[in-house]
DNA sequence: TCTTGAACCTCTAGTCGCTAGAGATTGTAG
DNA sequence: CTACAATCTCTAGCGACTAGAGGTTCAAGA
């Protein structure tokens, strides 16, 4: 009854069943109890850690950080600190991407509005691109 | 003179040698002529093209994006209506992009925002990953 | 001309967070 | 009991590089 495959906790948490796996073999979920046959069968702790994973990976925290926040909810008397400390750290990597999304985003319009939609000897695109002194400013990678 | 090394290359248009390399292996990148030695040998034309890929890398074209860029500056008779196009796909991109991250951004505030800073078991950010309904709106998946 | 050592070469493997597929086995409904 | 869906393990692939091993070549100074 409480058991479930892991099919049925993949559909439950919606996460993917290949997906399960891969958190079992790096040590997010771990190793449950097997059937004769070695099939994993999961109870209702592990449908919360990875309920856990699942909204943390949503809010685009990485393994790492998510490894670390895991351990640290299981220690309810200590300092909520160290979490906060790795939220704002995220934040702060969210904050500087949209400052850099933010930049390229103005210079794709400002390419696509210098376009006249000529031949391609006249496109603005093509010679920004081949010649980066006529673009306006310099910006971070963006990767 | 005009020939140079990878290292020259690399220096002049700010592109790691490894990933010259890389450039060639994929085809983004002629395989240039060889020193008796074997050692590339690059030339101007070399120079320009990898300008341009380094370019578009910044603004965050993909290398198959890049590759149909470069095809079509090689044709200066024909509209530029497609490389237009391809800016506007990436812009798009760029746009949802930043839709998702603003979101994450207030999330996150709102978490920090919400933290008492006591201990763990009063944490909101660790209760707000073990039972997302106390979240208050639904995202995609920021990748 | 010789020597040194920086720069070059190829090849493989690792990054991150999965995803896809092959080929074999198991669980379950009818 | 029989299908067949679901599960299993294992390996490889994604994108755009990056790192490192182990070997070779180039060029400047003595």
């Amino acid at each position: 009854m409480t058991d479930l495959s892991i099919g049925d906790l993949s559909r439950r948490v919606a996460v993917k069943v290949p997906t399960i796996r891969y958190y079992e073999q790096i040590g997010l979920l771990h190793a449950p109890p097997r059937t004769e046959g070695r099939q994993r069968r999961y109870g209702p702790d592990d449908v919360s850690r990875l309920s856990f994973i699942r909204h943390a990976r949503d809010l685009g925290f990485d393994v790492e950080a998510i490894r670390e926040l895991l351990s640290l909810s299981t220690q309810p008397d200590e300092s909520c600190h160290p979490a906060d400390q790795i939220v704002l750290r995220h934040l702060e990597s969210v904050e500087r991407r949209i400052a850099q999304l933010t930049l390229l985003r103005s210079e794709l319009r400002h390419m696509l509005e210098e376009c006249r939609h000529g031949p391609m000897r006249e496109c603005r695109i093509i010679q920004v691109l081949a010649d980066h002194d006529q673009c306006r400013h310099e910006h971070g990678k963006v990767s």
